[in-house]
DNA sequence: GCGTAGATGTTACTACCATTAACATTGCGG
DNA sequence: CCGCAATGTTAATGGTAGTAACATCTACGC
């Protein structure tokens, strides 16, 4: 497979196939390529593919997962010399989240879409699953960290998520700029993460005064 | 227009189109309508319908504005007898947000994906600008009638939006019941938007102390 | 009332694309 | 070294978006 051997068969069609099909969508901006594109940029002719994906969607489920994976990649990077227990991690991986759905804005519909919506199955989700399980590992030791023990990291991690996807997805949509054109969104994340872990503290500190009073709500 | 007065012209095709696809879309819980059926559905020939717009995407955005109003109505039905200043308002609109989401499942791409992004003009925007508009004043009256004027409101407005925009669409994207099958996603809006005002109010104490102090972060 | 311009519909294309069928080549297990 | 399963190819098939040329109506000036 070293240089270009042309063989009839080709030998890694089926990820020459994904390779081709996400450049056709970065370039194109949108998932309007054909299948006969992608098979012509992989050299082969247009039924070809049909031998490795039962249809077009089928071949937008593999490049979906390759995006996740490139998700939890980025994540994995951003994050590797910020320690365990600090705030500054959960939001450096929310810059990041952030920053790839912008940069690869043509993945948007096929990750967080209908499309995005079918790609999902029990074993398909290790791109992603490793980095919402990086967002899990920050949240845990900032929570043990600060003494909020007692809260449910899982729920945390999600309303958190759910933070910066918001941003995110109000972000590609373009409705961001219509309501609000100066928005600064990663200080918008870096402030909502500060707002809500107070808040957190807050509410800890309230909890424990209802405790001791024997008040409840 | 009052019985069924077969004419050669229509008389309303326009309108019919638009009710037609999004009856369509509802139907198939997908936007992978044909024009044909749309026009079909409407009583006249598959042509007919490129008098009224340019072509497919035309007539979605279309339907969208409609999807836009209906939240913009729904929110305003939900909100009606809940005083301004109480964060019962806010809440009942996030969770109206939701709920519209889910219910107008097949809608989603529709308002939020490429699409959507398509339909955004400064005047086309008069359903979700109401919404948000809900929102902002909420929000207003609500930071007013707890000593937080000091705060941006439309600052904090996106933010809140943002929070229950992500949770619905991670929830539409099906990742939520991967991640966190049990969870409660109206209470978790609830508890979103108390410890995000909780953090507010922290935070106000906290710049009081280094205003006194002199200190800066 | 009347006649015509333009709006709105219709039928009959064109071009394109996803997918399949039938056939060709090749690599690999026995 | 044989034969079959995997992988490719060429040539349809069926369906859809959009257009062109023609038909009908409606509104408005007169």
């Amino acid at each position: 497979m070293s240089t270009a051997a042309k063989t009839y068969h080709h030998g890694d069609l089926r990820n020459a196939l994904i390779i081709a099909a996400a450049e056709l969508i970065e370039d194109s901006g949108s998932l309007n390529f054909t299948m006969a594109d992608a098979a012509r940029r992989a050299g082969v002719s247009m039924a070809a593919p049909y031998r490795h994906f039962r249809d077009k969607g089928d071949l937008l489920d593999a490049v979906s997962q390759l995006a996740f994976y490139g998700l939890g990649v980025a994540a994995h990077n951003a994050t590797a010399d910020i320690p365990l227990g600090r705030i500054e991690r959960i939001i450096a991986l929310g810059h990041t989240y952030y920053r790839y759905v912008v940069d690869k804005a043509a993945f948007y519909d096929l990750m967080w879409g209908d499309i995005g919506a079918r790609a999902i199955g029990a074993d398909s989700f290790d791109g992603e699953a490793s980095g919402f399980l990086q967002l899990l590992r920050a949240v845990e030791a900032y929570l043990h960290a600060e003494g909020l023990s007692d809260c449910d990291t899982l729920d945390i991690s999600v309303k958190l998520w759910s933070m910066v996807h918001g941003l995110s997805a109000i972000t590609m949509s373009g409705k961001l700029a219509y309501f609000h054109p100066d928005a600064n969104v990663p200080a918008m994340i870096t402030e909502s993460a500060h707002t809500f872990m107070q808040g957190l503290k807050a509410q800890r500190y309230e909890g424990q005064r209802e405790r001791v009073s024997g008040r409840k709500r």
